[in-house]
DNA sequence: CAGGATCCAGCATGATACTG
DNA sequence: CAGTATCATGCTGGATCCTG
């Protein structure tokens, strides 16, 4: 991704333009509160002062921001429930669900190697 | 991930202390060049400035001191060729590769959702 | 060629205050 | 409660120059 070579054909106008977007895509995502916030959702539904709550150190700024960002690629749903005082809820949709998938691997991997990155780390300090 | 409430109990600090260091490892890979520098290197060996030239946008800067981190969590091995010029060259470790494993996942999300992640977009612009 | 060091602009982030 | 706006600032990252 982002290492092609494109020529000036129109063929390869469109697939710069698709090229182009993954790497947006990959960076809005390629984030730490955007992945800690898909992962926190899961599969429920959680209003924003949980997620807040739920996902230790995220300022209020950041979350609201990336949670716009992410109902804007469509990956969460925003429910706006009209009663005082207001009731907002967030939920993954189906891409944002294939994300997840991707992101569990991500923190098992963690998990797996954590010993292993440990270890290197005091070694590479030394 | 980072969600988890601890006691005071010597168990609990053990665990407190492998979550944030969960939470460290997650923030170093969970960024845009470090997960673009694995993808490019895949199952090769290459040198410095061939990563440079593979990832388009990448800087001088940015390459080293991504390697760098890479190197001390282990992900990538170092090896000096010791001529004149020198040759340095990287390629992933074990770990590395089994975090390949999951970017690779990444991606094709990435290009699966393409579609659906563009028209949302575009209607959320609106 | 690889990479360290320095300088500096600009953005990302946190804190705070305000609204419906 | 959820969200926006504003401001201060600290850090990120790019450009540049220098070394083995």
């Amino acid at each position: 991704m982002g290492t092609k070579q494109f020529g000036g054909s129109p063929e390869d106008a469109d697939l710069r333009r698709a090229d182009s977007l993954a790497r947006e895509i990959f960076s809005d995502v390629a984030n730490k509160w955007a992945l800690l916030i898909i992962e926190a959702l899961g599969e429920r539904t959680l209003r924003f002062s949980e997620l807040r709550n739920e996902i230790e150190g995220i300022s209020h700024k950041m979350l609201t921001q990336n949670l716009r960002m992410l109902e804007r690629n469509g990956l969460v749903e925003r429910t706006v429930h009209p009663v005082v005082p207001p009731r907002v809820e967030y939920t993954l949709t189906e891409p944002g669900q294939a994300l997840r998938v991707t992101i569990d691997g991500l923190c098992d991997w963690t998990q797996r190697y954590l010993g292993h990155i440990e270890t290197s780390r005091h070694r590479f300090d030394a």
